[in-house]
DNA sequence: CTAGGGGTAAAT
DNA sequence: ATTTACCCCTAG
């Protein structure tokens, strides 16, 4: 009647993942009344949380447990129809999906379209190469290079475009270039009111009290969250290989050009979408450390943004 | 209260 | 026209 859809803003988003983080999935109501969350989260409902988190986990795996058959058997090429449906989720090495995604053949408009959404994608890329390979006093170009080669393919000219992209962090700050190694920002100046999202998250980073009771389904939970960085990863190189290929006929300046203009211009929805990404990296890449507590209090609000209540 | 199924309104 | 995402309803 007076809201027909209310969407989900970055930081409900991220709250309840950090909920999920602090107690496990299943515990919606716990979340809710989680003092921390019901601060974002007193206008969602428990069924709300389960709804979102259901359709954030469907969109890691390919198929949870929703999607009939609509992209299953569509036209794949062999049907694994008697095999199992045991997905590759308790995966503990790194974070690897197979992708069964009948790829983009909308590509009518090749216009700069999807490509934003993925140049901002490589950056969080980038950052969480840097994390995930933690080695003190930074990684150069070359492992951060092989780390994502190693996981998704690489284009011809990804060289090219991780040295464009290298570059920029570094200008924006958001990278620190010691020597020949790239380290992460210690100030987190990502963005400006992103700090307090992470320290959300990091708030709740505590562990999961992961019970093994005796039942065999057990592990979804942190296998579930690893999988929602995994849906990152795994959906990156296809746009980002797309963006790539693009980019490149482009030039780098274009690179540069398009990401500031991004972040200057419609830093609403772009930023928005990182900010869960972000969160992630930022959890994983300070995880252990001392964190020292600041407020909650997320007052500054982006000027542009959808105002909804 | 939680899990799952289903429908419908927005996006592409 | 197809897909996504939010919301409601029902069963356990």
């Amino acid at each position: 009647m007076g809201a027909p859809k209310q969407k989900w803003t970055p930081e409900e988003e991220a709250a309840l993942k950090a909920g999920i983080l602090k107690y496990g999935p299943g515990k919606w109501r716990t979340i809710l009344k989680d003092p921390e969350f019901s601060g974002v989260l007193h206008l969602r409902s428990n069924v709300d949380l389960k709804d979102k988190w259901r359709n954030m986990n469907v969109m890691a795996n390919g198929w949870g447990s929703r999607d009939k058959g609509r992209l299953a058997l569509k036209r794949m090429i062999q049907a694994p129809v008697q095999d199992e449906v045991a997905v590759t989720s308790a995966a503990e090495s790194d974070e690897q999906i197979p992708e069964a995604r009948p790829a983009t053949t909308s590509s009518g408009s090749s216009q700069y379209g999807g490509s934003r959404r993925s140049l901002l994608r490589l950056d969080n890329l980038i950052m969480e190469a840097i994390g995930n390979l933690k080695e003190p006093g930074g990684s150069n170009k070359t492992t951060i290079s092989t780390y994502i080669e190693d996981q998704f393919w690489a284009p011809p000219n990804f060289k090219r475009l991780l040295s464009a992209k290298l570059k920029y962090l570094t200008a924006t700050g958001k990278l620190i270039k010691m020597k020949r190694k790239y380290k992460m920002a210690p100030k987190l100046t990502f963005s400006d009111r992103r700090r307090n999202l992470s320290v959300l998250l990091l708030d709740s980073n505590q562990r999961i009290s992961s019970k093994v009771d005796g039942d065999d389904i057990n592990m979804l939970t942190k296998s579930q969250i690893d999988l929602e960085l995994a849906k990152m990863s795994s959906m990156s190189p296809q746009d980002a290989a797309a963006a790539a290929a693009q980019a490149v006929a482009e030039a780098d300046i274009a690179i540069a050009e398009a990401e500031e203009a991004n972040r200057e211009a419609e830093a609403a929805e772009a930023d928005a979408e990182a900010a869960q990404a972000f969160a992630e990296a930022a959890m994983k890449t300070l995880q252990g450390r001392s964190i020292p507590r600041m407020g909650v209090g997320c007052g500054g609000e982006n000027s542009k943004g959808h105002n909804e209540v």
